[in-house]
DNA sequence: TGACATATATGCGAACCGCACATAAGTAAA
DNA sequence: TTTACTTATGTGCGGTTCGCATATATGTCA
């Protein structure tokens, strides 16, 4: 049987459909503490659980176009760093009804991430703990307020620790970090989130050589303020040709 | 509005649904050549275009199950390396009716991959050309028999692409390598496979020491057969810890 | 003016990589 | 049996990168 023939003469209405829609991961770094957006679910499945804010996807709009609709309307975000993550199809992962999620994760600089948190009232802030080095992957421990750790609705877990894995996994080789960072910020800052994401201890002159040694910072000339030393230099990040 | 509420109240039959399939990039290196099985399509839209093997997601099915079903029917193969890739949703991608695609590419030792081609006579072989270095991704040039470049059907094409770019992303980490080559091998085989895949030439003695102080490679103290010269050490893939 | 804290720069040894070259071990021809 | 030939395998060296220790620079504040 040639099932590409079969898709020819495929009539749309005569299969059921599962139901597709996107889940968003909304991180960020928050005082050195990767952190995400979560919302309490108050019906069942998984009443009073924190779950990630998501949406259906309609039937005239992309799966991307999805994404940023929902972060718009749950977060009141736009123009943050959007990037499809991986797409959830286990047929009992929502127990209702069939249900394929392509989940999405979104990154915000610190600021932003807590002028969403503070204008939406359904979003709490969650601290996370990765329990494993390098990329290997794996679950990660979400604690809300301080809290012992929660176990999300859903496979939501599992996207969070996909989420973090591929975080790690793009830091050193893309530009996700500056994703993170306002527009001009300093090397220590820059540093931050590299360890706040690694969870490691990183080197300082090794760290400001390779990557003033990239060719991606670009000096201000201005320097941060407020502080009671020595002010550091502020860069901007400049994205390299090829993902231009 | 939160929609979280909402999707408690959802109707499912209220709002018209998307059609999901899986489409499948079946690769190998074939005589140095990256490759794809690939079939050529009879009816419009994309009439005799060629386009990657696919089909619907049933209602009951898993993803993966369907990636895998579709290898078998498809291919009549099982036991591959297969991982998702990207979900592909742009309203218009097909355009009799909306249909979301979920791509999976799956990658076969060059014998295996040859059997399938021969045992299924839907399936033609492609060739592949990377015209971008590094990782940067971006489209590839498909040819099917030595003949100038084609067009593929759908979005077919920027999957294949983002195969490729996925594929030399983790050829150097994770052990993708070794679903491209038999059971038993030589490094001389293992270079070759980097060297289709990276499109580039690599420095024989230096890459021999990172593979064997890396650590995966088990040497059976067997030897290949039918050299004209002295013949290589035949070594086994063992699996890393944290991949098990 | 000097204490202090951090930014920024430099120098050194270890690890890694590319490269040239040396040696080993098979087959096949002389 | 010997020798040519071809590829496998091993070794040594210089350049680059990285971690680390340390030195110098530059702000604030007492």
């Amino acid at each position: 049987m040639d099932e590409t023939t079969h898709l020819e003469r495929y009539d749309p209405s005569a299969f059921e459909r599962p139901s597709v829609t996107v889940d968003l991961i909304l991180m960020s770094v928050i005082d050195g503490v990767p952190a995400v957006l979560l919302m309490r679910r108050d019906e069942a499945p998984f009443a009073a659980r924190w779950a990630l804010p998501g949406g259906f996807v309609g039937i005239g709009e992309s799966l991307d176009d999805a994404a940023r609709r929902v972060l718009a309307d749950k977060a009141h975000m736009a123009d943050a760093y959007v990037e499809q993550l991986y797409t959830f199809g286990a047929v009992e992962r929502d127990p209702r009804m069939r249900i394929i999620s392509v989940a999405y994760f979104a990154l915000l600089p610190a600021d932003r991430f807590v002028a969403a948190l503070t204008a939406t009232a359904e979003l709490s802030l969650a601290e996370l703990t990765v329990p494993w080095r390098g990329e290997t992957g794996g679950p990660v421990e979400v604690r809300v307020s301080g809290d012992d750790a929660v176990t999300l609705a859903f496979d939501h877990g599992e996207m969070l620790g996909l989420a973090m894995g591929r975080l790690r996994g793009k830091l050193d080789y893309s530009g996700v970090a500056f994703a993170l960072l306002p527009e001009r910020f300093t090397l220590r800052a820059l540093q931050d989130v590299y360890e706040a994401i690694l969870d490691t201890r990183l080197n300082k002159p090794a760290f400001r050589r390779r990557m003033l040694d990239r060719g991606w910072l670009q000096p201000t000339g201005e320097r941060e303020a407020g502080t009671s030393f020595r002010p550091a230099e502020l860069y901007r990040y400049r994205m390299p040709q090829e993902e231009q």
